[in-house]
DNA sequence: CGAGTAAATAATCAACGAATCGTTCAATCG
DNA sequence: CGATTGAACGATTCGTTGATTATTTACTCG
């Protein structure tokens, strides 16, 4: 069990260590082989493929930060609002930080991206959790006035996707994606303390007023 | 005057049919100039190059959606809530449909856009003009309630930034896009009645209430 | 049987010459 | 002399070939 783990933990972070310094595509099967002290083919009993071993590092690495963004949920005395504040631009200075300070990243997030879709939405999906519980709370204190936060969060994501990934939608400098995210946020924020009318058309629950 | 426009145009149809039809890359300019009667070089006496005559058709067809979508600017008995909800949805699915029914366009619109990031910015800023126009009449009539229309107009396309160029950022049915927009619009919309407080920090001229 | 290996296979990549293409320009035409 | 041509040039693309690479499989060892 646990020399099992422990051996699939050594190619992780052989892996990790020869994806960020030389890039998924220029890394090859035998190079980790090498570094785990084991012939190529071994690697297929821990891992399925070479994308799985990348995909293995995206999906913590992405764990990771909803996990970090899930902290804005219980740091003290914040308004909802704030909140939501600290998720998005967490989010964006995060991310774009990541992308900015090894690019071999971002090779590697786009090659899992589009040969896994499913991956993405997992990550969406972690993230989007964390969104839903802010505008839950703000329902709560009575800051906000949505009936239905699931899709709430999921259209807060829609409004926001321009900053999730910046350098692949945008070349805009950072100063400039956050100076359009607090616009964005402003709007938003506004519409959620409105309380918008805004539910899932799918979900035809009644909700009367 | 007239007889060198004639041929500037002639150029433009028939370069507007190959590239429809097998795709910017796939036309070359020999072909355009045996469909003009004309030599190679003669093209270049029109247009500086082959990326001109693309750039040239795709400026035709972005003032012609401008042009639709400033339509909505003046259908009567509408209020400025609706107007928006014309302009975000006529956008999508006008866009949608194009790209979809004639998929060589997508090519050559990448193309152009990588290529000229300014041309791109050129027609985003047409309909940023109109929505500007929506935000002010909504803010005329009551309606709205928002301090720098201008503002406001470069947020709303920042956060339907998704609805924009639909099969680039994902690979959503039409109706799980009009969905999410019908979602966003909501947001949006309750926002700007609320009057958010969106105001670019750039300009620092103080709007004191 | 679990852990590992090494050789075989099939898919991908890299290199490189050939062909094509966009673009230019000296020469020609009307 | 302006309009047009088509050959020439450099850049890019293309197709082929040979080498790498990911993956599988048959086998060994404890």
């Amino acid at each position: 069990m646990t020399v099992h783990d422990d051996t699939h933990q050594k190619i992780l972070d052989a892996a990790k260590r020869r994806f960020m310094h030389y890039g998924y595509s220029k890394t090859t099967m035998a190079e980790l082989a090498v570094d785990c002290d084991m012939s190529p083919g071994n690697l297929y009993r821990y891992f399925a493929g070479k994308l799985d071993i990348a995909e293995s590092i995206c999906r913590e690495a992405s764990t990771q930060t909803a996990e970090d963004l899930g902290r804005v949920l219980t740091t003290p005395g914040r308004t909802a609002a704030q909140r939501l504040h600290d998720f998005l631009f967490m989010d964006l200075r995060e991310t774009f930080h990541k992308l900015e300070e090894d690019p071999k990243i971002v090779e590697m997030a786009q090659i899992v991206t589009a040969e896994r879709p499913e991956f993405h939405n997992e990550g969406l999906k972690r993230e989007r959790e964390v969104l839903s519980r802010i505008v839950e709370l703000g329902n709560l204190s009575g800051e906000f006035n949505v009936p239905d936060p699931d899709f709430a969060a999921e259209m807060i994501q829609a409004a926001t996707l321009k900053f999730s990934y910046p350098q692949l939608f945008t070349r805009l400098p950072l100063h400039k994606l956050e100076r359009e995210l607090e616009g964005v946020y402003q709007i938003l924020v506004a519409g959620l303390r409105a309380g918008c009318a805004c539910v899932d058309p799918e979900k035809k629950q009644a909700v009367i007023a």
